[in-house]
DNA sequence: GTCATTTATTGACGATCGTCAATCATTTTT
DNA sequence: AAAAATGATTGACGATCGTCAATAAATGAC
């Protein structure tokens, strides 16, 4: 079960036998049904997590209206990395889709993995370093891409999330009303 | 000279007599001029700065427009931190907005750095934090916050910049036209 | 200080988007 | 299978914004 994110720790530095071994017996699995808050807003975040399985979405609430920033998928870690590290209220949701299954990495057997492992640092490192260019990634999107832009940027990397994620989700991602993202899709049907 | 990163540093984490000896030694303080690239759209980036005095923006440049996605002012790191640690083209421009004296961080010197005083590894975690707590912060509001609000957020943040930014670079990190800015102002005359 | 250049403001117009409402389609519940 | 709830589409309307153009203000060069 926690094969894909000692594959994906591979993939970036070498994990030992006893290092592997202890992800094995310490990262505790858990699953989750859809719609259910990983984190909410307020709150302050004592775990991160490496999506096995599933989708998640990171949204704000701004007026009683949600606003979805990302949406995360299997392979990837999620995490609210400020309100992790500092002890901070959260100002974002994390909120799963799907019935999700993820390894649960707190706050507790992160210091203990450390203890043991510093080679851990690492992992913790490439948490912050992905967190931080998927957020510069989503900036730049947003920043230098129109609506329809952005929702054909999204459909090229994560084809699935069309039909993974029900059609107002990606409109609140694009920024846009409902209404509108079925004009641009009627837009590009012409194309 | 070096001492406004001495100071940030001490704040963050105690700083030796040896390793403060060897930031004031060892770390060149450049000055450049207004209007200067310090990193252009798909050049490798190979030096982080501390910002010791002056003003820069970071802007992608889109169909030949530009978009400005943040504003750096003293005291603050200015990196492209993927471009930076990954050795990939940067996506964006850094580009001074007045005249500006940066205390200058090289790949070679940041190595040094590491291998003589491992504490300088926070140095590297902070300047890498800030980077993503400015990028989560930018998306925040560029998610949940109006063109109008977002104005009045900068200049509760940063009130100066209305007076040391031209108006037109403000719109464009406002992601509205100059003339719609300038309505804007105009709105918020009359309350 | 004057001239030239850059920046800011204002008005008019058209395009786009959000909202509201109605309809249609799809999914879920019973 | 029927009913209910949820999601998607379409049309109409008003508000907002971008564009273009003209003017005014501010800045910089000489």
């Amino acid at each position: 079960m926690i094969d894909a994110l000692i594959n994906y720790c591979n993939k970036h530095f070498p994990l030992s036998r006893e290092e592997r071994d202890f992800l094995k017996q310490h990262i505790p699995v858990r699953r989750v049904g859809k719609q259910k808050n990983l984190l909410s807003e307020g709150e302050v975040s004592t775990e991160f997590f490496f999506l096995i399985e599933g989708c998640i979405r990171l949204f704000y609430e701004v007026d009683s209206e949600e606003k979805t920033a990302f949406f995360y998928t299997e392979g990837e870690f999620v995490s609210s990395y400020e309100s992790y590290t500092r002890q901070t209220p959260a100002r974002h949701f994390l909120q799963t889709i799907e019935a999700c299954t993820l390894a649960v990495i707190s706050v507790e057997l992160a210091d203990q993995m450390l203890a043991e492992f510093p080679t851990f640092a690492h992992l913790a490192r490439l948490a912050m370093e992905e967190e931080l260019i998927i957020y510069q990634d989503i900036l730049a999107t947003f920043i230098t891409l129109s609506p329809e832009q952005r929702y054909r940027n999204l459909l090229a990397r994560k084809p699935e999330l069309a039909q993974r994620v029900p059609q107002y989700l990606l409109a609140s991602y694009l920024g846009v009303a409902p209404e509108t993202l079925s004009r641009i899709r009627n837009r590009m049907r012409e194309d």
